[in-house]
Formats: structure tokens, C-alpha cells, sequence
DNA sequence: TTTCATGCAAAGGTTTTGCATACGC
DNA sequence: GCGTATGCAAAACCTTTGCATGAAA
């Protein structure tokens, strides 16, 4: 979907810098697009190559691209805030969260738009984006 | 719905004791049954009438309450985890949140028990609970 | 050359923990 | 009386901030 250098250049338009430290970042999340990484995950990968990076530079840089839309912040309810890319599907895809192993695992389904409407007419509030997550047993826990 | 009397009941079945700080910290719940409630909050609405109670207390108090599912715990991203009853339809309420002004309103609608089935089916997770957040704009933000 | 980004260290905010004491049962 | 719950203070944990330096444009 999104390269490195569509995202770079995003980045340009709006009026920050490319540096290394938010390429690498970046770089981080696109070889690791399955997964949920806190900012604790990306430093300790980013630092293997680069161990200059200081843990700040890695929130301020998360913080700047979930700011303009190319991550996407959760949180699980277990310590740390979670970063993903948010690329196309996003929108449209959940998380199913084990309540006995602790694993992750996602959903893709849009049934929510007919519910944003039927909210936004009785209530008046404008919907941009929504979050569900699931919590339950994962298949392998239930064979358990 | 639940009463006090019923939750302490609920305690003692499962060797809990029926402490004063666990029966003051529910009787907040109960008083302010429509808000979002952070361990601070519950720590400043009790220590009017309890001047002794511990902040440690209050967050056991509101872990032990969540583990036995009295209490919801939430996290709208904006610093601490939230509290809130669970009484039976929270299963089907959710959340708006506003990105403008930060308020948290609510919304109750059921459209997710077939979503839920959806995904059993397809993925062999165990569905116990949901939760559905809104991210958006509130009426009164959009006058402005 | 100007301005923004970085690294470091310190501080901030939230939550957990250790331990001696107090209290429900 | 036994064993859990409490209060306090300290620590742990996650995140933000101030400031001097460094690097992108």
C-alpha cells in the first residue's frame, strides 16, 4: 500500500523533516506490519542498527505519525500504548484480545456502518473513526 | 439493578471481606452511576467523608471489583484507566468520544451479537465481552 | 543559515509493591 | 486468633519536557 517514500513525502508537504531516526521508525513498522509494537518494542529493534536513538526521539515520533494519520495508537489495557500502520483496511479491522494467554489477534469486518448512521441521526455525533475489541478465549487456550 | 447489599453478598461468596473502604468505594459507583470514573477521582470523592483511606486501597479496591466484574475498566487514551459499574447493559453500551472537546457520551445499541458469531465461526475465538469506542465530533462541537 | 529534530537527563503522571499494623470474620 | 485488607512510603513503569547540540532544508 504505502511506501517509505509516499510516506516520506507526506511528511515533506506537511512541513517536517525526513531524518534518519523517523525513516528507520518507519522502516520498523513496515517489516513488522503484523504486529502491535509499544515504543519500549520499536526502540529496542531500531537500536540494534542505530544505537544512538533515544527512547524521546521514538515517542515524539510516534506521537507525530499517529498525529497525521500513518499510525494508528491503541491500547490494549496491558501496560504500554500499542502503534500500528494504519494503511487502507484499518477502518474496517479489530482486535481479538485473549483473556487467558494475553495474544492479539485481528478481524476484518465492516458491519459498523449502518450503526454509525443510525448514531450520528439520534444523537447528532459525527463518527471519524471507531475501535472494537473482542475479549474472550483464543482457540487454542479453549483446546486447552 | 445490583444493590449494595447484593454486591457485598457477591464478596463474601467469593472470601472476599466486606471492608468500610470497599463498601464507601461501591457507594460512589452507585452515586455517580452515569460517569467515567479514575482511581483519583474515586480517591478525592471518598477521602471527603474517609479522610483515611490510601490511594493503594483504592486502586485494589478497583482491580478486585473489575476481576469479579463489578466494575468496567476503560481507557480512553487520555491518561488513567476509567471505572465504571457494569450492570447488564453494558454489554451493549458504548462509547463516543469527542476529539475536539473530550467528552465522553454513551450509546447503547446491540447490532454486534451477529458480528460476534461471524467471527466464532470464521476464527474459533471465544467472544466474552466487546468494546466499541467512537472517535469524533460532538453536536455541540460541530456548532461552533 | 534558519529552523526544527535529537539525545540526554530530569520530571511528571499513573499504578504497583513491601511491610508493619489493623480489622473482618 | 487467623488471615486478609489497609495505609504509608518507596519503587516501578510509561510518557513528557527542558535544554543544549546537531542536522535537514
Amino acid at each position: 500500500m504505502d511506501k517509505l517514500s509516499d510516506i516520506c513525502q507526506k511528511l515533506h508537504k506537511l512541513d517536517y523533516k525526513v531524518t534518519p531516526q523517523r525513516r528507520v521508525i518507519l522502516r520498523t513498522f513496515m517489516e513488522h506490519a503484523t504486529k502491535h509494537l509499544s515504543a519500549e518494542d520499536v526502540y529496542n529493534i531500531v537500536k540494534q542498527k542505530h544505537p544512538d536513538i533515544g527512547l524521546a526521539t521514538v515517542y515524539r515520533t510516534l506521537d507525530l505519525l499517529s498525529e497525521i494519520d500513518i499510525l494508528h495508537k491503541i491500547n490494549f489495557g496491558d501496560g504500554p500504548s500499542r502503534y500500528e500502520l494504519c494503511q487502507h483496511k484499518s477502518h474496517h479491522h479489530h482486535h481479538m484480545i485473549c483473556l487467558q494467554c494475553g495474544k492479539v489477534e485481528e478481524f476484518d469486518a465492516d458491519l459498523l456502518e449502518s450503526l454509525e448512521k443510525q448514531l450520528t441521526n439520534k444523537t447528532g455525533f459525527q463518527v471519524v473513526n471507531h475501535q472494537l475489541k473482542f475479549f474472550g478465549y483464543c482457540k487454542k487456550c479453549l483446546q486447552k
